[in-house]
RNA sequence: GUGGCCGUAGCUCAGCUCGGUUAGAGCGCCUGGUUGUGGUCCAGGAGGUCGCGGGUUCAAAUCCCGUCGGCCACCCCA
């Protein structure tokens, strides 16, 4: 009778459930992130999970091709998941240029699919929350970009974070004028890891890697950690690069002003000549954001300028600048540095049940209270009532409403303070005002 | 992908070194004390395939192997 084999409940590596709690702070990121990005105007997309493999393997090198979760469908098509929103959006907009126009800011929030090894904050199915502006080469835009990150950080108030920027032209300059532009991709790779190994590693990485003399290491270097303003920053990497840099110099002189003219704080935007990134497709400005708390974890937002997003669907040319938030890697940061507010912002009422047999009337008193613009939970059966305010503490409401017999015959309810614990009794007609007032909101 | 540490109640963990009676604690949960009032207190209770599978043994949470999952480093990146 018992023997029926039960299956064992149990998730993928690297793949998560998210509980109320969890998906709540999830949510309030998101949002917060969604409002800025409405605010300068970005719109909304989506974009299938299931691309064409041809598609996603397009760009990117052997290294994407190994984390792909690719698998040939019920129609024997060759198809993958998505590995980032950065290669969707390539094919969006080649296929849809006709409908869209330019210039074409988008920000799209969703999960994709990376089959590598699990860590912190590192999963095989993680959100992406991504922002860009396509179709225009005006460094105004780089300046939004960074301009929407800080605003994120900024409306989010979670501490203070430093946007750290950076313009691959600068870096160009510097290794041509150091003759070591040839190996571009191996010693920016190396240079990311300044934080993490230290300068003297980095040193040897580069002497042992690209065959870099100690000289030319330690110029490279001397000029990467340059310290000061911005605008000390600036004017001595021009001179390092002995003009080599001016173009980048100049560009990330604007886009600097232009933070300073929104009135970001210098301490929240800084020129960092080490900022590198990685990936081979930035050509201009590169930005990437930690956390004053908890910089360890790393970037939590990064981003850059890119020549041309969709050359390998579309001939047309497709200039563009944005940035990515790491909503799981942010949301684990926070949860460490304990800035993760987990006080749910549900309903602020639960309207109790005391008699079963009058449940309409129940519903009835609720729906008219959340016509009033409040927020209310109605329990769903007639338990005791201890059980049910318990049930309301632990949900954080801030009222409950006792309804009985007395009450109904009297036509009166009573509102708890879940709070102070104060109760008082109401004439029914006057119930939504006595909330509103007890929870300080307006009447819609 | 390579290497290291770990996996016992919902959660945090003890027990494992030197196998041996019904596997424990705190918190949480449920019930009652308070027949219509939560958060405190008191009493009681439920809840465990000791991740899973196999092996050694008279006997395995404990030893061995495999596997799944978590964490860490490298790699790469969000």
């Amino acid at each position: 009778m018992n023997d029926r084999r039960i299956i064992q409940p149990r998730t993928l590596k690297g793949f998560r459930d998210f509980l109320p709690d969890a998906m709540q702070s999830r949510e309030w990121l998101i949002d917060t992130a969604r409002a800025v990005f409405r605010s300068h105007g970005y719109v909304p997309i989506d974009t299938p999970a299931l691309e064409y493999t041809e598609i996603l393997l397009g760009k990117g090198g052997a290294e994407t091709d190994k984390q792909l979760y690719r698998f040939e469908d019920n129609g024997g098509r060759d198809v993958a998941l998505r590995f980032d929103l950065t290669v969707p959006l390539a094919r969006f907009v080649a296929q849809h240029f006709g409908e869209l126009g330019v210039p074409f800011k988008r920000y799209h929030v969703g999960p994709v699919w990376r089959g590598e090894n699990t860590q912190r904050g590192r999963y095989r199915e993680f959100l992406q929350c991504d922002f860009d502006t396509i179709g225009t080469e005006s460094l105004a835009a780089d300046t939004e970009a960074a301009l929407v990150i800080h605003d994120i950080f900024a409306a989010l108030d979670i501490g203070e974070f430093t946007i750290h920027l950076n313009n691959r032209l600068v870096l160009a300059g510097l290794l041509s004028e150091l003759e070591l532009a040839e190996h571009t991709a191996d010693v920016l790779r190396s240079i990311d890891k300044l934080p993490k190994i230290g300068r003297d590693a980095v040193a040897g990485e580069l002497r042992e890697l690209v065959g870099a003399s100690p000289a030319q290491a330690d110029r490279l270097l001397a000029a990467l950690t340059v310290t000061g303003t911005n605008e000390e920053v600036l004017a001595r990497v021009a001179e390092l690069a002995g003009g080599a840099a001016d173009a980048g110099v100049a560009a990330l002189t604007e886009v600097v002003a232009g933070l300073a003219a929104a009135g970001v704080a210098p301490s929240r935007a800084r020129v960092d000549l080490s900022i590198a990134r990685g990936l081979d497709y930035y050509t201009g400005t590169v930005f990437e954001t930690f956390l004053a708390e908890i910089p360890e974890i790393g970037s939590v937002c990064s981003g850059g300028r890119y020549d041309d997003l969709a050359s390998i669907y579309t001939k047309q040319r497709l200039p563009g600048v944005g940035a990515s938030l790491g909503v799981d890697r942010l949301l684990a940061a926070l949860e460490e540095i304990g800035k993760l507010d987990t006080s749910d912002a549900g309903p602020s009422i639960l309207m109790t049940m005391f008699d079963g047999s009058r449940s309409a009337d129940y519903v009835g008193v609720a729906a008219s209270l959340r016509r009033g613009g409040l927020s209310v939970e109605l329990y769903p059966e007639a338990r005791k009532l201890g059980s049910q305010l318990k049930y309301a503490d632990r949900k954080g409401h801030r009222l409950a409403v006792i309804i009985g017999g007395d009450e109904w015959s009297a036509g009166t309810a009573q509102v708890k303070d879940m709070v102070s614990g104060d109760s008082q009794t109401v004439e029914l007609g006057t119930l939504e005002e006595t909330c509103h007032r007890l929870l300080g909101t307006t009447p819609r």
